[in-house]
DNA sequence: TATGTTTTGTGATTTGTTTCACATTAACAC
DNA sequence: GTGTTAATGTGAAACAAATCACAAAACATA
């Protein structure tokens, strides 16, 4: 296990789940169509910019007549996999852990949360409702739900080991909020999410903004 | 309020978190020095990278010497301007932001939550210990901290509305974790952050790397 | 069926980012 | 000192992404 890989997603995909929130909104408010300018706009880009991204993508519309956007959703989520329900563990059942456990709406993304882990038995037996595990149960449960994908919220130094162990049970996706950049074999895919990056990021705009 | 912004920080600056959460490490562990390689190889980019992005922050190191730890931490923080902390509020007491509100490691990044804001009763007086308030204590709490950053993590219906509430009372930096993009004045910073997306697009190129 | 209008789709161009290549400098051995 | 080596720092080159400009298609209207 001596390979890095940097993820990081490409922009143009990264943009069409954002034009997909924004069709799922519009879709839901009545909207049968739209242009590449609506979807611009909601997004805070170029007209050109979201019919290259579809072009990437092989997404078609119709020349004059925009996009239907019962197709349109239809070809994102063929193109996100949104087909088939995706199960998913959790390691780590802290406040992040909790948290995102807990989160309802996962499920309409085609996420779901089929088991969580963590070593302290306390958190394990918290609620009777929630499928909470001891680390030593990850094999049996990945097996019995076929799952590939893991999203870790154990502390940073934990992380990597915890990671170690996932890639060796067969685990080849990988969400990780702690602040370490995970190093996995180049067959699996990290996304490495700092959320203390993220705010501090706007703290440093904010300040910066002020000065001139 | 017509302008939307798109914040997004620049790819350099945003390897300038990972190199510094690197070397808050080796330093904690005890290493002085640094070479571009050496935080190249934890941030998986070349060492040519670390140097540009280095040079056009106008961090400096020693030729054949490298970097001092603490030197470049100091820079690194002077450029975050993490000379002084941060006050930050949260509105959404929710699954999320009370996971935030938890989470003990941001002030030692310089940000410190100050409060936080629940339309729900319960919520607000939940923990006598946690400062959870009405939103109508909003002005009040940010005049008297001179808050200038807020974390959203309401639902997102009521993101919107919340937003512009805040950016009247005097907010010009938010972090929004609701799945709406925020319109804001052009005076005003949004980093929107999905953690949705973050997983599914793990997902989806995990099932695009089976099927090849 | 022809004509005008609207919107897509995509080569060509511009703009931005990363890598390359090497001159420059500091440390160290002798 | 002087020479050798190991690093940085940065223009130049290569590559990638975004914008521009316009041809092609779809539709409406007559
Ligand atoms: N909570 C936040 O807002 C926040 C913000 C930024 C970053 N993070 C990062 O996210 C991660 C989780 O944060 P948190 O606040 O939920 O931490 P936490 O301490 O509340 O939770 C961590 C959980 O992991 C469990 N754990 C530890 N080692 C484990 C192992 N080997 N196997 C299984 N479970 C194990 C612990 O028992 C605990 O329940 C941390 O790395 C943290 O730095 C969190
Ligand atoms: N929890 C997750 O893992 C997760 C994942 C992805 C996205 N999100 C998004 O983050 C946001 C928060 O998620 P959550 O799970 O914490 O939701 P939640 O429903 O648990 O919490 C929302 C909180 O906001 C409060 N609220 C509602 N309107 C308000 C207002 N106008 N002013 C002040 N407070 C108000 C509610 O009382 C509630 O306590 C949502 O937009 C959600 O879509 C959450």
């Amino acid at each position: 296990m001596k390979q890095i890989t940097k993820h990081n997603i490409r922009n143009s995909l990264r943009r069409i789940f954002l034009y997909h929130g924004l069709l799922v909104r519009l879709n839901t408010m009545g909207v049968t169509r739209v242009f590449s300018y609506t979807l611009a706009e909601g997004a805070g880009v170029t007209p050109e910019q979201v019919r290259k991204d579809f072009s990437e993508y092989r997404i078609r519309g119709n020349r004059r007549g925009g996009y239907l956007t019962v197709t349109l959703l239809s070809e994102m989520e063929t193109l996100f996999n949104r087909d088939r329900i995706s199960n998913v563990i959790l390691v780590g059942m802290g406040n992040l852990g909790q948290a995102l456990s807990k989160y309802g709406q996962f499920i309409q993304r085609g996420i779901n949360i089929v088991a969580s882990f963590d070593i302290d038995p306390y958190k394990q037996k918290a609620r009777a409702d929630s499928n909470v595990y001891p680390p030593g149960r990850l094999q049996e449960i990945i097996e019995r739900f076929r799952v590939t994908i893991a999203i870790i919220t154990v502390p940073d130094i934990s992380a990597q080991e915890v990671c170690n162990d996932l890639v060796n049970m067969g685990i080849r996706g990988i969400v990780n909020f702690s602040p370490v950049l995970l190093k996995v074999p180049v067959y699996v895919v990290v996304n490495n999410v700092n959320l203390s990056d993220e705010i501090e990021s706007v703290v440093m705009s904010v300040s910066r903004m002020k000065e001139e």
